[in-house]
DNA sequence: GGCTACATGTAACCCGTTACATGATTTC
DNA sequence: GAAATCATGTAACGGGTTACATGTAGCC
């Protein structure tokens, strides 16, 4: 439909076997630049990382924490990342974002953005295929939907207020994005859910 | 073909001898019951399904046409859906729902709905991790978006014109959730372009 | 009669999920 | 000092993405 653009993406190889081993060899894709990115606020290790994510982007786009020991350790071996290994204990290894990751973040920050948002909400499919259920059913999906929205936009009021001052103009704005999405989304199944209490039994 | 069944010899064993044995062996994810949704509006071939999610789900949450070959295939083999090999030409495969589909997706209906939603949105990434670049890449970020947003809120309203008597009265209620969540993240950029624009250069 | 868009399928690889496993630290 | 929780990692599997491949229909 709109994929004008689709076919300028693919990156010509290199083709040539005389590789110029700048490494970046393989592509890199939101795990790699989330880690990159959280990076860039300072080394960390893996448990870090989960962390920073955990308590930020990780509410609206989740990771699991195997992905944040996989991923630094596919950025190591393309030169974006450092690793240090601790010596005694348990040998736990620290990361630091390396010029060429910073320099591969920050292309990405300026490259277009092409990918369409994706929304993957189970409630809103369940909805779509309600045709063969129970009202009951959907007054209780609603009425989940509804809390389950509502809850996270109430912790996010909740973050803001503490991290109001500490926390960067642009990650402020991100959460405020958080908020008016739960926001909206919420007052839909309210919405719904009154729709549905107007009705004959 | 021959990939397509393997995975089914290696079903896990009874193991709980107290197990109902009803079949339903692996646990299904969204895919399944995406497919066994659209199919439950009747029969159709992996295009079909293709093009029924394409034109309303896959607004939101896409799926690769692959999927939708893979996935009837599996159900198939787990009684879910039949197949019928057309005879001649390219000999093209029809699914259908069986009793058993049907059984499984009302349970799906039925269940409560623990996940969180996820919006998985690039540019909202970049925006977390915007520190490090510069006004112009956060102002073209922005209205790229904006755009995208526009775009895609646009499409919905007139997807509501053509298909507002047809539809069933839930699938409208998720046309109607898409367009408030794409004019509020639409606002949302544009509100960030307007205080962009407000600022000494 | 060649071109383009539609339709149908397969294969390989990567990565995301889930489960397993165990070491440190606090708590009681 | 046992139990729980935090911290750190690995392995296996399934499935999602991408690329490949080719058939069919309509157009000009």
């Amino acid at each position: 439909m709109v994929r004008a653009i689709a076919p300028q993406e693919v990156t010509p190889l290199p083709a040539d076997p005389a590789e110029p081993t700048t490494g970046r060899s393989r592509k890199l894709n939101a795990t790699s630049y989330v880690v990159l990115g959280m990076l860039s606020f300072g080394p960390a290790t893996s448990y870090q990382l989960k962390q920073r994510v955990g308590r930020t982007i990780g509410n609206f786009w989740a990771f699991a924490h195997s992905q944040l020991y996989d991923e630094p350790a596919r950025l190591a071996a393309a030169g974006l990342v450092t690793r240090t290994t601790e010596e005694g204990g348990r040998r736990k290894r620290t990361y630091e974002i390396t010029d060429e990751g910073r320099e591969a973040l920050a292309e990405w920050l300026a490259e277009p953005t092409l990918e369409q948002t994706e929304v993957r909400d189970t409630g809103l499919l369940k909805l779509f295929f309600c045709v063969g259920a129970s009202p009951e059913d959907i007054r209780r999906l609603a009425a989940q939907r509804y809390q389950s929205h509502r809850d996270r936009a109430d912790g996010y009021d909740q973050q803001r207020a503490e991290i109001e001052e500490m926390a960067d103009r642009w990650q402020l704005k991100t959460l405020e994005l958080g908020m008016r999405y739960e926001r909206t989304v919420e007052k839909f199944w309210k919405d719904l859910m009154e729709e549905l209490d107007r009705e004959p039994p």
